[in-house]
DNA sequence: GTCTATATAGCGATAGAC
DNA sequence: GTCTATCGCTATATAGAC
């Protein structure tokens, strides 16, 4: 009973997180959404980083399972972190990636005690830092480049500004953004051998 | 005298923008920095929306310097590009990037009144998005990525997240940093057919 | 646990003297 | 134009009744 309706909160949060990030969110709003008093609120979570905390936790949880249904599947580790990295657009484009500012610091300090969010963020990193390193001595990942640097790459995705704006432009629709803006972060900018012959 | 005191109201704000970004910078901040009342800053600027326009205006003004350097260089399209996204990215690991909320309501309606604002974007744009053009028919950028795609995905340079988290790992300095996020922007992370003789 | 009502504090912006 | 002092509002968080 008091489970649901923790849940409920922190699906408004998440959705609130999504469109206006942690600082223009008001804790007011989130009672609003869920309806019920901002008293109320507080008795379930202590403070409005604990909030925001438990939005990071839900969709953390989220990536893991789509990680671990990568796990149980036959792709190769290259089209797993593809994979990966679609889910967070596609979640990003619905208005349901909540994205949290790196600079807030009474809101970093609260995460970095926060044990649950730490523990998912090291079990995603591990799972797709192994992929990176196999993805590398396969030759999929260009084996040249540090595997922190593809993984910082690949989480930074889940907040790249490029599909919001491509979408208010409203040329492309959300599958074609996201294969878009997968193709700039796997392919790059600069053509490649295969373009030459694609163009001709 | 009054033009004098008003650039170092921009430094300050410049600054203060990079380093807490605009949700978290204070006017009385801003005034403490340049060592004036706050209200003798709000003679000069007519609200803390005006402050960070006037930031940006700074920075693309910079920016333009920067695009007309390479416009006069023998450099080609690609490289010109390239150099571009460069300044951007040591202008972010130095703290002198403003970085504003793409979210920010009251933020977006003053930016997009404020004529210099929008004029500078514009012609950043336009030198941008003719080098992109020529370098797509030269064959150096991808000809089938949008246009817009690739101006996107270059202007994101200046605010990507992935720097400042290289940084803080601490294992590489910042020569090292812009050369690796670039190599990841145009290169892409897929392994090129010339990595692999690289790594053989 | 839920509510109404309120405490507390920080911030953007202004008044008014000099 | 600069200052001190303050207004007015909003937002986080809490008190206390039910």
């Amino acid at each position: 009973m008091m489970r649901v309706r923790e849940d409920a909160i922190i699906i408004a949060v998440n959705r609130l997180l999504a469109e206006k990030g942690f600082d223009l969110m008001t804790v007011d709003e989130v009672a609003a959404e869920v309806g019920i008093a901002k008293a109320s609120l507080y008795k379930h979570f202590a403070s409005k980083e604990a909030l925001a905390a438990a939005a990071m936790v839900r969709v953390l949880e989220q990536a893991l399972t789509v990680v671990k249904d990568e796990e149980a599947s036959s792709a190769s580790p290259m089209e797993r972190l593809r994979a990966v990295a679609r889910w967070a657009l596609h979640m990003q484009l619905s208005q349901q990636m909540p994205t949290l500012p790196s600079q807030n610091s009474s809101l970093r300090a609260e995460l970095m005690q926060h044990h649950r969010y730490l523990d998912l963020i090291m079990q995603v990193s591990e799972h797709l830092g192994d992929w990176i390193v196999k993805a590398q001595a396969m030759g999929h990942i260009d084996p040249q480049l540090p595997p922190d640097l593809v993984l910082y790459t690949i989480y930074a995705r889940a907040c790249d500004p490029v599909p919001a704006v491509l979408k208010s432009a409203g040329r492309f629709n959300d599958e074609q953004i996201v294969e878009w803006v997968l193709a700039t972060c796997f392919g790059g900018l600069a053509a490649r051998s295969s373009d030459a012959r694609a163009a001709a």
